[in-house]
DNA sequence: TACTATGCATAGTAAACCGAGGTATAGTAA
DNA sequence: TTACTATACCTCGGTTTACTATGCATAGTA
């Protein structure tokens, strides 16, 4: 099932900042993982994930660096920042506190 | 609390088919039903509600008509259609896909 | 040698929602 | 009577967000 696209509006953040807190990870690793765990629910372009951590490298949340693979290409790695965290923290619950709010209207309690 | 909006995008037609599929309503008392039933973590507008209003009856998914209130007002009731009630099953489904794809992925099983 | 997968990147576009404003009526307070 | 507030509907423009499409480059494979 692939699902409206404008329901993943707002919950992407919360996905990189998510698999980025379990460990630090290039673009193209957190496509497959992302889509991996969500059974493909989420199909995630590249077009859509590069200029989400560009932002939130500008925001500090995240911090790059560069690295050789075992195949000898480069990637860019990623990893979480304090702040990053923080904003973790926050989108959880916020997470929590909207989809207990849709439930509660729908008349689908938790 | 008040949510990100961003995270809202997209469920808004749940929200409306929803209460509209328990009783007919008018477009204020839609905003008061759910501002309240979410505990004003929605804060819905009127300048949100009315054009999609607008667009979910283009569409066919609901019926609009006018009738006076007990103090003499106009007000213009919208009533969910066959069409409508097809949608809100089908965005029920997408929900629950959807909100189970981010919780395996941030690593909240439901 | 050509194709495919990997890996990063950007420009343009679509959509959804909100802010701000407008109109009008009913009830209430001064 | 007048002014204010709550109710009730509506629209336009701007912002945000992510997607589509496309491009470039390298490594591995057929």
């Amino acid at each position: 099932m692939t699902i409206n696209k404008e329901l993943t509006k707002g919950s992407t953040a919360l996905l990189i900042l998510s698999v980025l807190s379990e460990q630090e990870m290039y673009g193209y690793q957190m496509i497959g993982e992302i889509n991996r765990r969500s059974d493909n629910v989420f199909r995630m372009k590249e077009g859509t994930l590069y200029p989400i951590l560009h932002a939130m490298v500008a925001e500090g949340l995240l911090e790059s660096y560069d690295a050789k693979s075992e195949t000898g290409r480069d990637r860019k790695y990623y990893r979480i920042t304090a702040t990053g965290s923080l904003q973790l923290k926050a989108r959880r619950e916020e997470w929590q506190v909207f989809t207990g709010a849709v439930n509660r209207v729908i008349g689908e309690e938790m």
